[in-house]
DNA sequence: TTATAATATGAGCATATGATCATATACTAA
DNA sequence: TTAGTATATGATCATATGCTCATATTATAA
């Protein structure tokens, strides 16, 4: 068997995108950052969900540098960092759509 | 704003495709039968684990249809079943490599 | 400086997740 | 049928995850 096996720390980088895109409140935020810049106020609005929930699901994106930060005034906006992975996402969205 | 509010249940599918693809077991299983369709034991060999484990990833990964299983005499043969989610995954991968 | 608004963060809790262990089931070959 | 091999499965346990609450921090404007 002449299996190419995968590096384990890729390994680790991959599952890290995939955990990312995984929670339904970070698809939300991420999908919505796709069609807008938004502070951190709006997506809580949008969302319908507390602000504290939305800012450290922002941290966590962050880190993974998925989403930028740009500073306003008293105001966060966020937007989408990592062509790649919106363009997973966007993509599975509309699979989805067409296929459940 | 008007923004494309996306569907509550379309969220829960796109988040379970990529929780499937958010853990390291399932993706190494993955990897490994887009390559070569592979038993249970076969694989469990490749990457040093349980069998039970396996089968048990096995099994979450057959429910949601993204991999489908052949019987042979006592094997049971496993292979890719969701060519949009399998390329999702290798895309990603190749693209980790160059990234990180 | 002080009050206010926006955001960030730490602690705590309930649930989800993935591995292991023991055992059950399925199938073959003698 | 029985022994042996391959798989499947249920229970259990430790860890991870995501939310809420309370509070801290940051920045503006009066």
């Amino acid at each position: 068997m002449q299996y190419d096996a995968i590096d384990e720390s890729l390994v680790e980088d991959v599952s890290q995108i995939f955990k990312a895109l995984s929670d339904p409140t970070r698809i939300k935020i991420l999908h919505l950052l796709f069609q807008q810049e938004c502070s951190v106020t709006e997506i809580a609005e949008q969302l319908k969900m507390n602000q504290s929930a939305i800012s450290h699901q922002l941290k966590y994106l962050k880190q993974l540098h998925l989403v930028k930060k740009r500073r306003d005034k008293t105001m966060s906006y966020y937007s989408p960092d990592d062509y790649h992975v919106m363009n997973v996402l966007e993509q599975t969205i509309e699979h989805s759509k067409h296929t459940s």
